[in-house]
DNA sequence: TTAAATTGTGTGTGCGCACACACAAGAAAA
DNA sequence: TTTTCTTGTGTGTGCGCACACACAATTTAA
């Protein structure tokens, strides 16, 4: 271990002080061109890295991270990344990390607004939020200019020159990825009921790129054996209503062989569907809830693909943490994996959300 | 944001100095039974976190993990946790990190055992290394007892005293897994060939924990349907060989449907396979080797079990230097996820294998 | 020409903690 | 009783860096 260079050498090195060294890393001015020159040709030479922990302890400073999210035990799927990021921050706590969280309801674009104005006016140093409602997260990150706000976004991409990163999962893949598995499932030929457990089902693009997806996929491996009917149900917490609606579907075209149900919510379907002597029907659906793992081990859900919320979450904070402590650049989009879930390896992700 | 509590705080509200203070965190002793008493109830009042920014800075000691692990490029499968390692390093290296490396020959106990010692001459604050010869790992950990060196294992774990964590895949599990999938892919009944493509395969621990996986897996699935047939293969460099070896089998035995490589060897089956009418095989083989996943987006395998062996690199000196900067305790036993790879997820997994 | 602003550089302090050392008081050994 | 050891406590320094401040040498403005 050859003893680490610090910036004390360097200015001997260079013949300077170190408060002119510290100047010229900084950028902070007051330098001149030659003086400047030698201390940064020091640098290179003595292949300086300033020690990371000396330099966050030496500043002295406290990150507050806004976090704009769904409140909290309103949804479970929702529930994920924000856990994630209170794990995140709890392992940063001493680089002087703290969140600054504003809830509001999943289903209301007015409460949306209020919240990200509240949070602002609390002026973090940085912005995380899921842009559900497109015309106010667009607002919102206009705002985010003028108060210099950096942000990332999670769940959803969203083009904007303030959005710093974009992690998240790969909505088109993930319907590519739902088509393979179905597809074995099948078989060779079958048909699939996409269902659109949601409201304003038109609106969500993530929605969109996975019916695309799984289109896509299963057009390109036999166009002829494979037929996808979709259905939306925006009245998806009415049980009878959904398997009576499935009933109905499973006469009307016979050859029905999977379910896809694009988010997280096939447990509901699950849930609805009586016990009755139906074809048996092979469900694919997203994310690692409490239900959906429930119903993956009884093997009534045969496939989870888990598109890592409470990670996304986790990566947001650490992330924003690179950033202002340790100066690292980000990039723009981060795609979490698409891992297939079935109950003989579902442990192990169980595992993971909790740990991190 | 609160301001944190310090020892200084602890100091004046119990009335002693810091110096006091610091004895009691640290047990070093040469405090009063009161005193001690008061300090810890004032810093349990305040709830007092150590500044561990601080605390790093001024410990100030360099940590040396001795690696011992195949030599780099001998074997791709063994590239992949040393790679590992050296990213996790370079993460964490402003924390005084530092990894001496001991290379050693893949297939020579001997080899093994001389780097061994001369890892331990280089008197190490802690060792990793997967215990590839069991008669001589246990000789090294015995050793290692002597000189006070915890130890973390990867890929394999061994039953012993000194071992302080396992980081790796659970074998059995993976068999079950491959269980799951290969009776997929075979839809209702078929027979495996389970190809063991190593040297001395009966001492190999894990790769009998994958065969009764397997078998128990299928066992319960369907006791009549499903067959196993098992064949080790030595000369796995001879593609001839292997592939009149593999028309023998299929001759021989009809309804051969998958083909389960216990190991990360599947590109070497696929690369002994001639181009023939034979029937379609399903090719299941484990881990992110170029070689493989190469293979898998032909199409010529179809699953990949990533056991993350890059990972449990990068978590083992993650997890040493929690232990000796953060104090953190280590779990006995450390799993990792399962990945289920196909065609369609597997950039997301080759791209976290770079980044971490 | 002189005062004021600007530029270039060095010094000093503090971040919170770890640890060496100093030193007093009492206990044990001589 | 004197000496040595032990125990309990406080003080001081340094880890490497960030940043405020001091101050001289210029340059610019008045």
């Amino acid at each position: 271990m050859n003893k680490r260079v610090t910036i004390k050498d360097i200015a001997e090195q260079a013949g300077v002080s170190v408060g002119t060294v510290d100047r010229v890393i900084h950028e902070r001015g007051r330098v001149s061109a030659e003086v400047k020159a030698k201390v940064l040709q020091v640098m290179q030479a003595l292949d300086f890295e300033p020690n990371l922990i000396a330099s966050t302890l030496a500043f002295n400073r406290a990150i507050q991270i806004g976090v704009l999210m769904p409140r909290l035990h309103s949804d479970p799927y929702w529930d994920l990344p924000l856990l994630g990021m209170r794990r995140a921050q709890h392992s940063v706590k001493h680089y002087g990390v703290g969140l600054v969280e504003q809830m509001f309801d999943l289903f209301s674009p007015q409460d949306f607004k209020k919240s990200a104005i509240a949070l602002i006016d609390q002026k973090p140093d940085a912005l995380v939020f899921p842009p559900i409602f497109l015309k106010e997260s667009l607002e919102l990150l206009d705002h985010c200019v003028e108060v210099k706000v950096p942000t990332i976004l999670v769940n959803t991409d969203v083009e904007h020159p303030q959005v710093m990163s974009y992690i998240g999962q790969d909505s088109y893949q993930s319907g590519v990825l739902a088509g393979k598995l179905l597809s074995m499932a099948m078989n060779g030929s079958g048909k699939v009921l996409l269902l659109n457990l949601d409201k304003e089902t038109l609106n969500a693009k993530h929605l969109m790129d996975k019916e695309l997806g799984l289109r896509d996929f299963l057009a390109q491996k036999d166009k002829n054996s494979f037929t996808v009917l979709r259905q939306d149900v925006e009245d998806f917490d009415n049980p009878e209503r959904l398997d009576s609606l499935l009933n109905e579907l499973l006469q009307q075209y016979d050859d029905i062989k999977t379910v896809f149900v694009t988010n997280s919510r096939a447990y509901k379907l699950v849930e609805a569907i009586q016990e009755q002597a139906q074809p048996h029907l092979n469900i694919l659906g997203f994310d690692l809830l409490p239900n959906n793992l429930h119903f993956l081990q009884m093997g009534k859900i045969d496939f989870l693909i888990n598109q890592n919320a409470s990670y996304q979450g986790y990566l947001a904070i650490k992330n924003l943490t690179d950033y202002f402590i340790f100066k690292k650049q980000l990039p723009r989009v981060q795609h979490l994996p698409l891992d297939i879930v079935v109950a003989e390896n579902a442990a192990y992700y169980v595992q993971r959300e909790q740990g991190n």
